[in-house]
DNA sequence: GTTTTTTGCGCAATCGTTTGCGCAAAATTC
DNA sequence: GAATTTTGCGCAAACGATTGCGCAAAAAAC
């Protein structure tokens, strides 16, 4: 096979570059190109099957219809479900995707970023890991960002996570209803705004019953299944069991099972358990977990319309708008554990 | 900030934008650039933090340091496993990874393909999707290609899966020497290769235990937890119950325990259970699993190996070596199903 | 048969790099 | 001091597309 160009196509058809390129970008039409030469140009395109060089496209226009997607570990069930929405939602719009892994560190978020900035990716699409918001704003000067999952305090920065506060409110409160009165949440990253966000609805939750004494423990500091097992194995060697355990995520709920599970205490009729994050697995444990979804899918499609906003709206030379900042409601998906 | 070129920097320094290009491209000394523009040149880049444009450099160069990188379905837990192996390998070696998700239909691989060409990728890694290895062929012509998990039966194209065949064996020995003498296997998608060596290693193991009798049945076509569910609801209804069941995915694992559990069948007393994949979850089931486990490290790392090799032929217009096409061992993880 | 309008298309610049070739000035040789 | 070599760097083409501008030929108007 040939080279296929735009030039191959002109010499062979015996019309100049511009004209095929206009043809083939289905402009034919505006610049007054001919039925006759539209119709060469094409069959010839056809013949050769014809694909334009994207690169030469993207420098010469400015854009690649490709969107940087950066996630602290796609190895994880939940990101990886978080990737596969956007992905998907993505490409309905016609965009592509440059994926790239932090692993919840900060040199290869960094890295990861300037790569795409390099690239003259059309946008941004971040699950963030560092703790400071300057470099992704220092980004969307030039560049839309949209964070998803996790966010920042004080930003202007558009983001759509799930009201981890009104989650982990809502957790609390079922387990305070199911009658138990000694609680335990196990945290991950305190780093995260998340994480405060939940240790917060889990604080507040309980202080707004009134009239109820009901004791807290917050223990942990990772997201992680090691995390959730030397937390509860610490508790059941201290023998101070509480009634419940609110795991912060599912990682941290799989390692608090071992350690129970080493122990020999039932679920749910020793201890009730309780977890944030959804995945199917959670069905299939003995006892079925009762959790906290997370709105994915709404969190996936409302980053990505976001963001192709912010793309078309920068086309237009207009200035951004109020940043879209939006905290979707997760639900409660009761199972068997509490 | 200004634009951030080569020609910028030109400007500020008073050199041309060549003498600039050298510098930055760490070939001052190759192309005897004194020491004093070297240093001049390469302060005011560090100035403005310059970042080449790898659009530009990309067209110029035909590379563009980026892999194409398509699965069948990110959201599958060992898809998205091997996913994060190739990525993290492929990052080591200085590649970008474009992802693109196919939903195992052949419609969305073609696209993804034929995008990957068009924004010239520097290789391919690919779980193939279609029966017809013919659109991998092609493109393998310009374009380094390497198969993994899934293969073609007659190709040259190189790959590096599992060989299904041995771990079907493997699962299937163990079983029989649990004394098991009636199995029923639980098959996945029968236009995979892979699921085809799977059941013919079934078969033969069976046929290779010389004086014992033991009974055999295939049922299924998809690896999916419904088509677990459904089969093996469909046996209980039949209440002809083999001694164990050997699923061919973790999915249709799923599905399969689902159903026993809501006959109320204990697990290993009175029906044993083997899987196809590993999965971190499996061993928090109750019981834990008993499963064949896939070398995914291991193919992640030589799919890895073996493209970037083919690349590097490629720029040396050596020809292409003779096709490696490699089928990895898998191993037995051995815990309390069966 | 001019003049004006419309039709159909090409020229050439441009995007930001890389790189083969060559030229002028400085340094060395004789 | 002329010839030669070395040093240091710039010119310009190339990659493959897009696009503003303008020009020639054909058609229409008068």
């Amino acid at each position: 096979m040939k080279k296929k160009s735009l030039q191959y196509i002109a010499d062979k058809t015996g019309v100049s570059v511009s004209t095929v390129s206009r043809v083939l970008s289905g402009n034919g039409e505006k610049y007054r190109i001919s039925q006759k030469t539209i119709a060469m140009v094409k069959l010839e395109a056809d013949k050769i099957d014809y694909m334009p060089d994207l690169i030469a496209k993207g420098l010469r226009t400015n854009r690649t219809d490709t969107i940087g997607l950066t996630v602290p570990n796609i190895d994880n069930p939940f990101f990886a479900n978080l990737s596969c929405i956007v992905i998907s939602e993505l490409k309905q719009r016609g965009y592509h995707v440059l994926l790239a892994d932090s692993m919840e560190l900060d040199s290869e978020e960094r890295d990861a970023l300037n790569m795409f900035v390099s690239r003259k990716v059309d946008g941004i699409i971040a699950v963030p890991v560092s703790a400071s918001p300057s470099l992704y704003e220092e980004i969307a000067v030039h560049t839309p960002v949209v964070l998803i999952d996790r966010y920042f305090d004080e930003t202007s920065l558009p983001y759509i996570c799930t009201n981890n506060y009104i989650g982990s409110r809502m957790a609390t409160d079922y387990l305070i209803r199911k009658g138990h009165r000694d609680l335990l949440a196990i945290e991950g990253n305190r780093r995260a705004l998340s994480n405060r966000d939940r240790t917060g609805g889990f604080l507040d939750e309980v202080k707004s019953k009134k009239g109820i004494s009901i004791r807290t423990r917050i223990v942990g500091n990772a997201f992680s299944v090691d995390n959730g097992y030397n937390e509860t194995m610490a508790i059941l060697k201290s023998g101070d069991l509480p009634d419940a355990i609110f795991a912060f995520s599912t990682t941290i709920l799989l390692g608090s099972i071992r350690a129970l599970r080493e122990y020999g205490i039932r679920i749910p009729e020793e201890i009730s358990l309780i977890s944030f994050d959804n995945n199917g697995f959670l069905d299939f444990l003995d006892p079925a977990i009762t959790r906290i979804e997370q709105p994915l899918t709404e969190i996936g499609r409302r980053s990505t319309e976001i963001l192709s906003e912010l793309i078309e709206n920068r086309r237009k030379e207009l200035p951004d708008p109020k940043p879209i900042q939006e905290l979707l409601k997760p639900s409660l998906i009761v199972r068997d554990s509490c």
